[in-house]
RNA sequence: GCUUAUGUGGCUCAGUGGUAGAGCACUUCCUUGGUAAGGAAGAGGUCGGGGGUUCAAUUCCCCUCAUAAGCUCCA
């Protein structure tokens, strides 16, 4: 006899040689019907497993919820249902199409891939006959069985199947993993695992999409073909999950911006946004709040040039590193380039005066419009686009500064993120393969950030080889409407660009040093933090961000004369008033407000002429009731200044 | 840039080998109406661009541009 252990204390007694399936269907009907895989001290392992010893042993269910650092770890079970998954669309694929060769298939974030080398192209249309065929593998049931060769067999194996890419992925393996397969019906996969005990259990599955991806992640390789997927084990899980896309959708900043009139792109600019009147509003509420920030966080203001000549960007290794990126122009027979970065402007500034230990460190900010030729395919609405506003600074100290000033900047990016309600990822970029400067300083640097992150208790992934090829970074992440995350605020840590421009200053002892410098920026770009926002309110920004705050809707002639004079008050106080004096009734006026994200609409009628008051609906709260003209600028006023998300 | 889609009036979309339709928006008129669409009439498109096949192309084929999802790359 064994012992089990379950997760709540509790144990009981089994015959060796049970499988962990029986176990879970011995402990609650309800639970073993539902059970997915287990953990058996602490590691997932399937349900098909037989136990000989004394274990731990906890079941995992669809819904088990950890909360890992990692989020592919947060639902360890939904990953295995969907791994399954990945392998029955492979068995689908097969069946069909059988000289199509399989690479890789794993369960993401949410759902899962394969991908194939198809002979044939496969389009869109197709992926409705794939996924017929793979219900068709459910309803058959097939268990699933695990089975360990050696590696000369396993190669043989996938020989005979004419699995070339499967191959190749057992020769990159090192020699002593094991190498396990997973077999149902006829379909055989190489795969760690872990998975269902059958086919059947996925009652509920949909193909979402047919994409490109390269075998390896190598653009240089094959493009093989990406089906995705989602499944779940009950049918009304799945159409909650793709009812949630479609609301995502509705919150997409491109479809609001386009609605709302806040931004646009055309044809003639792909990648080259244009900011319409109410665009502009968010804009430059958000750089006003900006400079006041930064002014009292201790950071001066400059501009710098767009253009500037090629030399400049030979010396600051941008030619080298970056010149696919940009864009150029010939200025009397010179070359000129615009600039996809702002530093060089910045470093031109600093050189141009000599510096005392005193004045360090010194921060430097520039809202500096950048250009940058991003491939066509990679643009994006706002988020990804060819031109675009860093709110930019450098910071120029000495090593005694580094943690102080990284800690400033965090700070300022916390008071930034936390006033809209984000939460962010950090990740830790580290030194990309064509990059400047020496081993030494590389890890200098990088100890300098991941001290920093340390001493403050900050949570970070680490993202080997994407830092800036002149210094490894911190990034922020902010998420989209439907999860996608964009890089927003850095934190770039620099030795190279002084060493280049051969910058310094003169410490205490009367000789010159080298100073360090940090790169930063907090909503990163302008037009993707505009973005971001969009998508997180909706377009329903929060007053201070609202283009148009209050809009005026008399209810009919006879109050047009007052309603305009409520209309200048409002203005007078500085708010962003409209008043809408078309010959429409009242529920339409409301309607077309309410469709506009106004957050309030001031109703004015006989009423309100005839007490000297205003009525006001919100966008979320509706009818607030009446309102002296005086008591509700009080109120607005300090909604507007307190930049308060309450409301 | 690559893979797969898409591209019809300002917007959202229908449609067809014989030179186009709806709703919203727009213009004019009627309606003066109290918390999410009052009514009527009218104007508006050489169907992304170029080439080819055809008696005839918005519809079929090729090229190109843009957009979307993903890959690669990045703020």
């Amino acid at each position: 006899m064994i012992t089990v252990t379950l997760k709540d204390g509790t144990k009981k007694e089994y015959e060796e040689g049970i499988t962990i399936q029986n176990i879970a269907k011995s402990i609650s009907q309800g639970l073993g019907k539902s059970a997915i895989c287990a953990k058996v001290n602490g590691e997932i392992t399937d349900l098909t497993n037989t136990v000989d010893e004394d274990i731990n042993l906890e079941i995992l269910t669809f819904d088990t919820e950890y909360n890992e650092k990692e989020p592919e770890d947060a639902f360890p079970a939904r990953r295995v249902f969907w791994h399954t998954t990945a392998h029955i669309l492979a068995q689908a694929v097969k069946r069909l199409y059988p000289d199509v060769k399989l690479t890789i298939g794993p369960p993401i974030d949410k759902g899962f891939y394969y991908d194939f080398e198809f002979q044939n192209p496969f389009s869109a249309d197709d992926l409705a006959k794939v996924e017929k065929e793979m219900q068709k593998i459910v309803k058959e049931n097939l268990s699933l069985k695990r089975f360990v060769l050696p590696r000369n067999e396993a190669i043989e194996l996938m020989k005979k199947r004419g699995e070339s890419y499967k191959i190749e992925l057992i020769d990159s393996l090192p020699e002593d993993e094991e190498l396990s397969f997973y077999e149902q019906g006829e379909f055989i996969d190489l795969c760690v695992g872990k998975h269902l005990p059958s086919t059947g259990m996925v009652k509920s599955l949909k193909l979402l999409s047919v994409a490109g991806a390269y075998w390896r992640a190598d653009q240089s390789n094959t493009m093989l073909t990406r089906i995705y997927g989602i499944s779940y084990p009950k049918k009304e899980l799945l159409d909650a999950y793709l009812n949630r896309l479609e609301e995502a959708k509705k919150r997409d900043h491109r479809k609001l911006g386009k609605e709302l009139e806040l931004f646009d792109i055309y044809e003639e600019g792909p990648g080259f946004p244009f900011f319409l009147p109410k665009g502009m509003v968010i804009r430059n509420q958000l750089e006003d709040f900006w400079r006041i920030e930064h002014e009292k966080a201790g950071y001066l203001e400059i501009r710098t040039p767009i253009i500037l000549n090629e030399e400049l960007w030979k010396r600051s290794g941008h030619y080298d590193h970056y010149k696919d990126n940009m864009y150029s122009t010939i200025i009397d027979e010179e070359i000129y380039r615009v600039k996809p970065m702002n530093c060089p402007g910045a470093l031109l500034v600093y050189k141009s005066k000599l510096h005392s230990y005193r004045d360090l460190p010194k921060r430097v900010g520039e809202l500096g419009l950048v250009h940058r030729h991003e491939l066509s395919g990679a643009l994006h609405g706002l988020m990804r686009v060819r031109c675009f506003t860093q709110d930019d600074a450098h910071i120029f100290m000495m090593p005694e500064h580094i943690k102080d000033e990284i800690k400033g900047v965090f700070e300022l990016i916390d008071k930034f993120y936390s006033i809209f309600g984000f939460t962010y990822k950090i990740e830790l970029s580290t030194r990309p393969e064509n990059s400047m400067g020496s081993d030494e300083d590389w890890e200098m640097a990088t100890n300098s950030l991941k001290e920093a992150l340390f001493d403050m208790g900050r949570d970070y992934k680490i993202n080997e080889g994407d830092g800036a090829f002149y210094g490894p970074k911190i990034d922020f992440h902010l998420e989209d409407s439907i999860g996608r995350t964009w890089q927003c605020g850095t934190i770039q840590l620099d030795f190279q660009m002084p060493e280049r421009f051969d910058l310094t200053y003169i410490g205490s002892d009367n000789e010159k040093h080298r100073p360090i410098m940090i790169h930063r920026v907090i909503y990163g770009s302008v037009e993707r933090f505009i973005g971001i926002l969009t998508e997180h309110f909706a377009a329903a920004f929060p007053l201070w961000l609202s283009p148009v705050q209050i809009k005026i809707l008399p209810v009919s002639h006879s109050s047009y004369e007052y309603s305009k004079k409520i209309s200048e008050e409002f203005i007078k106080s500085g708010f962003r008033t409209q008043i809408d004096i078309r010959n429409e009734k009242i529920g339409f006026k409301i309607r077309e407000a309410q469709l506009s994200k106004i957050p309030y609409m001031l109703i004015i009628g006989d009423k309100e002429v005839e007490q000297n008051t205003i009525t006001v609906r919100s966008l979320r709260g509706g009818d607030l009731g009446t309102y002296s003209l005086y008591d509700f600028i009080q109120k607005i006023t300090k909604e507007n200044t307190n930049k308060d998300l309450t409301n």
